[in-house]
DNA sequence: ATAATAACGAGA
DNA sequence: CTCGTTATTATC
């Protein structure tokens, strides 16, 4: 039933019109009669009897094309369970919405999907597999990793591998993915890749039409507009190509004979999707892995603290380099103090670079190399802080964060709104203030004045670069966005970076590391002059493995200490968030496991709360059973406030 | 939203 | 004890 009250998360009976019966297939969507109104539904199963004494009858099937495949049913079910919400959210995420006309340019050119279509994952190899085996395909770039080929094979032979690749830095992982992709391929099964934004599925898409050829597989993304996207769905749905490549709203795709799911930078948070029940991608794929006989891939620069627990727990093996090939592969890097006084070149100090910085990005124009500068946030002097100590600029009277409101401006309290004339720090006594975050734009006109003549581009939010030529130039670009160079930078400069460090977040030394990963990937390795300079103390743990390129030896750190704090994932959470009242009320109700602690409430945004619910691992189950039970009470009696119910919820402060 | 069903209380 | 009215709850 199409309703997202949980009390109504359950199957309902309905008998089948003689008219009806050869279109009601299971997977369709219908629309029935319900409490007196037509709602839409799905039909889940047919059956030849019902418990329920007075049946009511099907109203209408709207589509013969039994979109819902038995195995996304189950992964969808799996995922409401795992998430404390009902089937029909997670059925809205999982099947786009439909488009007649798409449907029928899909359906007039293919017969209707064949049983075949259903077939379970795993479920049969070609039989060319079984007799010898399919050809291998070349392992390329794999075979920098010892695990590589092997994995490769496994994938070929239809084994459900799981593994936690750690990409080289210089690494091509699109070319990668579609090797894995290939070797899938060749094995006689499907394939769903999931990546964070456009521009990594462009990559991909292009890495995989150079390997499969075109035709091969399909992208699915929700921002090539509803037609396409529809039409992409069917054309997997159908099975007319069995590999899909898409942004999180590929993680739901149906494909016919699925043998691998893989996602490239976990840890990026645009995995994580916003709509209730707030899946994550990488928690989808893997549900699907386990549910499926699946083989999975977890792919990054940078290890996550989850890719850390699935390798430690041994549900999955890592794909590492040797320490001796990262060293040979990852340029030369070296933190620097955060102090443009110290500079001597008046270039330096022009452009408020520390002196170590600007050097590095000098020597690398010189040598007609391009150079790569990471500014944390693009904009205008978001915030300040005290010059001599870097101790963040806070209101006196409310405590809420400074901010110059122009350059020569003076500051103001972002959340009082009172001006702090005559601000003195209270950590040092300091009475100078600076912007503690240049924005791109900032930083780009300061960079282009101390190197008069080189071109100045710039890559952010507003303008994504996907790459740049190799010769001298300078390219401000903010996380994430980041253009690919030809032939490498042959400087990479992070900057600002205790920006990233300070944030007040569980994530931030894993997202700061993950960032600066994603951009000294793309410098030249050291013995090819490749340079990174990142402006942090050198003794942070987060420098530290930058320095290394170890984000393996971080992740393990840090679930660490998440284990000790008792943080996720090494526990499962979960947030209630609502009006007062309305969360007490739920978690009055919720028969939560014995060992569930309840932590808070803290202030949520506009009158509402937020209370922690936190359970050991093995009572993850049980917790969100719970929970899910609760809002279901809540709703049945009508109770007026909402509560969101969030497990694993992106931020925990 | 709405119909059934249970619960309740006033008047016989 | 019965009937009419009002809360409760299930909705095929």
């Amino acid at each position: 039933m199409d309703v997202p009250l949980p009390h109504l998360d359950r199957p309902f009976d309905y008998l089948v019109p003689e008219a009806l019966d050869a279109d009601a297939r299971p997977g369709v969507r219908v629309k029935v009669r319900f409490a007196g109104q037509l709602v839409d539904g799905w039909l889940l199963e047919r059956a030849e009897s019902s418990e329920h004494p007075k049946l009511a009858y099907l109203e209408k099937i709207v589509s013969p094309v039994p979109v819902l495949s038995p195995e996304v049913a189950r992964l969808a079910r799996a995922v409401a369970d795992r998430y404390a919400g009902s089937l029909a959210d997670v059925l809205r995420l999982a099947v786009p919405p439909r488009h007649a006309r798409a449907e029928k340019a899909v359906t007039a050119a293919d017969a209707p999907p064949s049983a075949d279509a259903d077939a379970d994952a795993g479920a049969g190899v070609d039989a060319d597999a079984r007799a010898g085996g399919p050809a291998e395909v070349d392992p390329r770039g794999w075979r920098d990793y010892p695990a590589g080929p092997a994995l490769l094979r496994a994938l070929t032979d239809g084994k459900p591998a799981r593994a936690v690749w750690s990409a080289l830095p210089g690494e091509d992982w699109a070319d990668r993915y579609a090797d894995a992709v290939a070797a899938t391929v060749a094995g006689g099964r499907g394939a769903v890749v999931v990546v964070a934004d456009a521009r990594d599925l462009d990559r991909l898409d292009a890495a995989l039409t150079a390997v499969l050829g075109a035709g091969r597989h399909v992208r699915l993304t929700a921002a090539d507009g509803p037609a396409r996207r529809y039409r992409a769905f069917l054309t997997a749905r159908t099975g007319e190509v069995d590999v899909v490549v898409g942004t999180r709203a590929a993680m739901f795709a149906p494909v016919r004979r699925l043998g691998l799911v893989a996602i490239w930078d976990d840890g990026d948070d645009l995995h994580a999707e916003p709509r209730a029940p707030y899946p994550h991608a990488r928690d989808v794929l893997l549900t699907r892995a386990q549910l499926g006989d699946v083989a999975a891939l977890v792919g990054g620069y940078a290890r996550t603290a989850e890719a850390q627990l699935l390798v430690e727990t041994g549900w999955a093996r890592e794909v590492v380099a040797d320490r001796a090939v990262v060293r040979a592969r990852t340029p030369a890097m070296a933190p620097t103090g955060d102090d443009p006084q110290l500079a001597r070149d008046p270039g330096a100090a022009s452009a408020r670079l520390p002196s170590l910085a600007w050097t590095t990005a000098r020597d690398a124009l010189r040598a007609d190399l391009p150079v790569l500068v990471q500014v944390p946030r693009r904009g205008y002097v978001p915030s300040v802080a005290c010059a001599d100590c870097r101790a963040p600029a806070r209101c006196p009277h409310c405590a809420g964060p400074l901010a110059l409101p122009s350059a020569q401006g003076t500051p103001a309290c972002r959340w009082c709104g009172r001006v702090a004339a005559a601000y003195a720090c209270p950590e040092c006594g300091g009475r100078r203030l600076r912007a503690s975050v240049t924005g791109a734009r900032r930083t780009a006109e300061e960079l282009g004045r101390a190197f008069p003549g080189v071109p100045v581009r710039t890559s952010g939010r507003e303008e994504v670069l996907a790459g740049v030529p190799g010769g001298a130039g300078l390219v401000i670009a903010t996380p994430g966005a980041e253009p690919v160079a030809e032939g490498g930078y042959g400087a990479v400069l992070l900057l600002d970076s205790w920006a990233l460090l300070t944030r007040a977040d569980l994530r931030a030394g894993e997202e700061a590391l993950r960032r600066w990963m994603a951009a000294a990937a793309l410098a030249r390795p050291g013995t090819a002059g490749g340079r990174v300079v990142v402006v942090a103390d050198g003794a942070l743990a987060p420098v530290q493995a930058l320095l290394r390129w170890d984000s393996a030896w971080f992740a393990a750190r840090e679930l660490a200490e998440r284990r000790e704090l008792g943080f996720p994932p090494a526990v499962r959470m979960a947030s209630v968030t609502g009006v007062a009242e309305a969360v007490a009320d739920l978690l009055a109700g919720a028969r939560l496991p014995g060992d569930a602690e309840v932590l808070g409430p803290v202030p949520a945004e506009e009158g509402r709360e937020r209370m922690l619910v936190r359970v050991p691992r093995s009572r993850a189950a049980a917790m969100a059973e719970a929970l899910h039970a609760a809002a279901g009470q809540r709703s049945a009696r009508k109770a007026a406030d909402p509560v969101r119910l969030q497990v694993d919820p992106l931020t925990l402060f």
